[in-house]
DNA sequence: CCGAATCCTACAGGATACTG
DNA sequence: CAGTATCCTGTAGGATTCGG
């Protein structure tokens, strides 16, 4: 390791960060998950909002605008009279949901050990 | 929403939610990379906070509890008069960083696509 | 129906100082 | 050396409202 070198690879720029950063996002994971799992890779604004209770509508476009920007997601808008928009997931961002769900099959497989954590964040009385 | 059946898994106790939280911690997912990829699976709690430019002191302590009470980590105390602690990975942890490091190659794999949410965020003035 | 703008709160996370 | 406590800030993200 030389001296002066950013011996590690987490310089802000670097792929960890951005991949942390897309996936830290409380909605980015959810959303391509069911979009990918019950939606078939495309739907429209209403059905994403309704198929995540919780999430409110800015959430929804926001989030959705940033998977867009980073290729996730493809927004296509129709300029009919009551205007309809739906985002269609990419291969990119098919193969996103893909490890994305290789985690969930982690964290579905070890919900018990995971389950301390929860236990500690959950005592407050 | 009914009593009856919530359509979706997420509950809040459901397992992407558990493993969102894990990584959506700032320092977890670097910790364990490090701790894997260049430090043998353990070490003392200078060592790590040196190998981690940007970290504070209260957040490597705290996100270490944070990765004990998960089974991601082992803390051992050795009752020394400078007291000395080390942290180990576990198995559990170990397969966790495996998952993590698949997510860091499909990000480091599509950097350039991943880049346009940068420049996107970046955009400010 | 879709999205943007505004406002507001909670909390992650950084700096610092102190204890054992 | 390791950890805790305190203080402070940025910001993610929720509720609401307006606009096309």
């Amino acid at each position: 390791m030389q001296p002066g070198t950013p011996d590690n690879e987490w310089r802000e720029d670097c792929a960890p960060r951005r991949v942390l950063d897309l996936f830290s996002s409380k909605w980015t994971s959810m959303i391509l998950h069911v979009l990918d799992t019950r939606l078939e890779g495309c739907a429209r604004t209403g059905v994403l909002l309704r198929s995540l209770p919780g999430i409110s509508k800015k959430m929804l476009t926001q989030t959705l605008r940033d998977m867009e920007a980073s290729g996730l997601v493809i927004r296509r808008v129709y300029g009919t009279v009551p205007p309809a928009v739906d985002y269609t997931l990419t291969p990119l961002g098919k193969r996103f949901v893909e490890l994305i769900d290789l985690l969930y099959g982690w964290g579905r497989d070890n919900a018990d050990a995971l389950d301390a954590l929860k236990a500690k964040k959950g005592e407050g009385a």
